[in-house]
DNA sequence: CTCCTTTTTTAGAACCATTCTAAATTGAGA
DNA sequence: TCTCAATTTAGAATGGTTCTAAAAAAGGAG
């Protein structure tokens, strides 16, 4: 099962036990609303985001579930951390691969499509990932159209 | 004038007060002795490294004064950040454009010699920089000399 | 050199993202 | 339904990094 690409899907929760049982990880009320949101909302959210959204729904969520289900999604191949800011880290859900440009004055994330060929092996280490990252201006801010 | 690229070289405190005139910095004596590690130990070290290997020539510096430093030097393009680990941050010198590869087993940083292309523009954005990162198994572990 | 102003340093407190703790709950299989 | 391991929870703890406020140092002017 190929994890929807588009963002504002409605995804039954049926759906998502499905997914999750296919990749032998166990079911529960908070993983799946977790999952949920992710693949609802695929905005690079923050941690402290997910929980703020996932408690609208899951009033009694903590941190530690947020967190605890954060490292359990990455352990199983289904969410990415991305570390491209100083202060904080971003997740990115889903298996297509793609690059990042962060912007250096407004510090918006952009999915950029993702053009290179990863090797297998370079000077004998095996390489299983690789990512590209890029930053700068990005076009809003270079149009001006934003104060900072 | 261009940083020295190897490692262990002995570096005159006097040249370290001229790199940091002609960028126009402040010298000072905390800045010459976390310059001269950086420089002298070109090793990803971390903060706590850095902190605790100049305050053996220096007993009274603060962490306030590594970490009021390592982001001087990032901002005056002395010193890059790298966030290749998920609890802490590795420091990395010189202005030599290289990859990197982080083993996922030992957690080793390796440096790769960087090859690709770095655009101008990408959808309307502006790159000023591009890092190109893999992870995997590194070729120590894969021979299994280091027992886990 | 001395004086003056600004920047830097220092010790320690504070911050804050993330993890840990220990008890309660839940899920999935028998 | 029973059982047990996995998960969740509230709240405390952790640890890397930043902040605070006072002292020291750098560097320019005279
Ligand atoms: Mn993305
Ligand atoms: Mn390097
Ligand atoms: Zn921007
Ligand atoms: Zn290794």
């Amino acid at each position: 099962m190929v994890l929807k690409k588009e963002s504002g899907l409605k995804i039954d929760e049926k759906e998502l036990s499905r997914i999750l049982r296919e990749r032998n990880c166990k079911v529960t009320v908070p993983r799946i609303k977790i999952l949920k949101y992710l693949l609802m909302n695929r905005v690079h959210p923050t941690a402290e985001l997910i929980y703020r959204e996932v408690k609208k729904e899951l009033p009694k969520v903590s941190y530690a579930t947020i967190y605890n289900n954060l490292n359990y999604f990455i352990e199983n191949n289904l969410l990415k951390r991305i570390r491209l800011h100083k202060d904080y880290d971003i997740f990115d859900v889903g298996t297509h691969m793609h690059s990042h440009f962060i912007c250096k004055k407004c510090n918006k994330v952009y999915d950029i499509p993702y053009e290179i060929h990863q090797p297998k092996k370079i000077k004998g280490h095996l390489i299983t990932d690789m990512s590209v990252n890029f930053s700068g201006i990005c076009k809003t801010c270079l149009k001006g159209k934003i104060k900072f």
